[in-house]
DNA sequence: TTGAAAGCGATACCAT
DNA sequence: ATGGTATCGCTTTCAA
């Protein structure tokens, strides 16, 4: 049915040896005879298989990806990227959504890791020693997530914090609630961590509501503990559930951002086009997935270089109109 | 390095030939041996290198997925859908996104088709001729689209719309914008078609404005036109579009509903989040997905059926805060 | 510079 | 009920 290499060889009159040749290693064959082979398999329009390919070098030239919950519109971003990059470097994607499981994690990884050369989790929710378990087995990129000796692509989430924060004592507040995301979210638990920080140095009064799931339920669900707090701003672990308190304080006619500030993370495309807008700091998403597929392939080219990379990318706070002076 | 058949028969004390008969066709073998074999192959963590197996079967339990763009919601809906069918049936997904570009898609099947076993292509941009020149290669399910003899999942469209607009008509609309998506979108030429079908039956002034990228800046770009064309609703093709002119006529400070109706098509999970809710027609997108692998499993199971499979699955209107009454 | 042959891991077929 | 062998499509020695 499809064209095989034997058919590009009759084609061209020569081995199946040569075919190979012609196509990977053309500086290895006589030119006139290498034109010859790649007219022929143009013509007959010749792709090596690269199952059969990949059964006897070990390569399959396909890497596996897995997000926790495409409907999260930040995933989607990082997908589009690491797609992007991957299609580059002529690689195929694997794409798995483990739906917010943590515990169907490892298994989905296991079954991916016999088709591809090496994976990307992205915002991997399994506990660490499982992730230490899995690295061992295969070659894997961590996008959000940080681990020692694996390399891993992450925002600078202190700075990101204290950009949120400085803009809002900024506009003079004084007390602010964070409503924090899944527990098991490497992302939360850095995001709570740096937010201590922050709010210490700049002394104002943090309210820490949660865990909910990082959805917009979950902000609907959480906001009225945020006005029973008396706070006059509040930062959702990511926009979805930002846009969840912003939905819910509408609905109970408090004012955005008269009465209450509220700030996201992520900055996905939605946060632009709800009114008010969404405050937000952008996380580098696509690029996030771009850089993730480049640590993946230096990984692939260099096994056991000994320190693991780890790029950690900008962030930017894009302030719009969910965010207002303190009303005093 | 990973554990081969090899491994496990030597250690079961059996042939190569008897492990894949036990693990495969369990029948045919005494089940004594059946068990050792099993006990091996889990004790070593033996998972068949599906490759290999693919090379010789013509299978290689993997399906391929192709979307126009993962950035508009309704799409990373539909891929769940699909990754949840195919984990079921124990197939992988590959998946790529062609970011809105006709051209790259076909190329991408080719692609794509030596390393599945057939793929799901959800609303495909490319022309027909281009697309039965592939349907001859590959086996091909598509979703929303439908071309003869090759086997769909659609929405029922002329029923959506009837929804749509009875809904305006009876609110007092006599006057209806439509903004149009692409027009290499099976879709938005149905949505066409059927409205205006329906406008005819229900005499109702139809106004065709676009066409512009089914995105929220496609919406963005097309609400003065909207406004310039005096209606009193607007239909969207779909919910970003729908959106986008949402966000504009804030923005020029025409309200909604009062002052004009929207409503869009898709029902993504935005459409519940702002404010005004967006009023819009809710098309199945997980569940097309799952019925797009469903039948592409069956295509595959039996290849040369006469009839191709066709499913129309039904929508409905969701009312929300975006259409509200005439003002006569 | 080229070809022949071996082999990657698994399965299908033919023996037994 | 089980084993041996050929084979899938391709790459990689090894010879020539």
């Amino acid at each position: 049915m499809a064209v095989t290499i034997k058919d590009v060889a009759r084609a061209a009159g020569v081995s199946a040896s040569t075919v190979t040749r012609a196509l990977t290693m053309p500086e290895l064959v006589h030119p006139e005879t290498r034109d010859r082979v790649r007219r022929a398999a143009a013509t007959l329009g010749y792709h090596p298989n690269r199952a059969a390919r990949g059964l006897i070098t070990g390569r399959t030239g396909n890497i596996g990806l897995l997000v926790p919950d495409l409907g999260n519109p930040f995933f989607p971003s990082v997908v589009k990227g690491v797609q992007a990059r991957a299609h580059e470097a002529d690689y195929a994607v694997f794409l798995a959504d483990t739906d917010e499981d943590e515990a169907a994690e490892a298994g989905l990884v296991r079954r991916l890791s016999k088709q591809v050369d090496g994976i990307v989790l992205c915002s991997p929710r399994m506990p660490d020693e499982e992730l230490r378990t899995l690295v061992a087995d295969t070659p894997v990129v961590l996008v959000n997530r940080r681990i020692a000796r694996v390399p891993s692509v992450t925002a600078e989430f202190p700075d990101a914090m204290r950009q949120a924060v400085s803009h809002l004592t900024a506009l003079g507040h004084r007390r602010i609630a964070y409503v924090a995301g899944p527990r098991s979210a490497w992302a939360n638990r850095e995001r709570v961590r740096a937010l201590r920080l922050v709010a210490g140095e700049m002394s104002v009064d943090l309210v820490e509501i949660g865990n909910v799931l990082p959805m917009f339920e979950g902000g609907v669900a959480a906001a009225d503990q945020v006005l029973a707090a008396r706070v006059t701003a509040v930062i959702g672990f990511n926009d979805l559930i930002a846009l969840g308190l912003l939905n819910r304080f509408t609905a109970r006619g408090v004012a955005v951002p008269a009465d209450i500030s509220v700030l996201g993370f992520d900055d996905i495309a939605l946060a632009a086009m709800v009114n008010p807008s969404l405050t937000t700091v952008a996380l580098p998403k696509e690029q996030s997935g771009r850089a993730g597929v480049d640590l993946l392939l230096q990984l692939l080219a260099e096994p056991d270089r000994q320190t693991a990379a780890r790029r950690e990318l900008p962030t930017q706070l894009m302030v719009r109109g969910s965010t207002g002076p303190a009303n005093a």
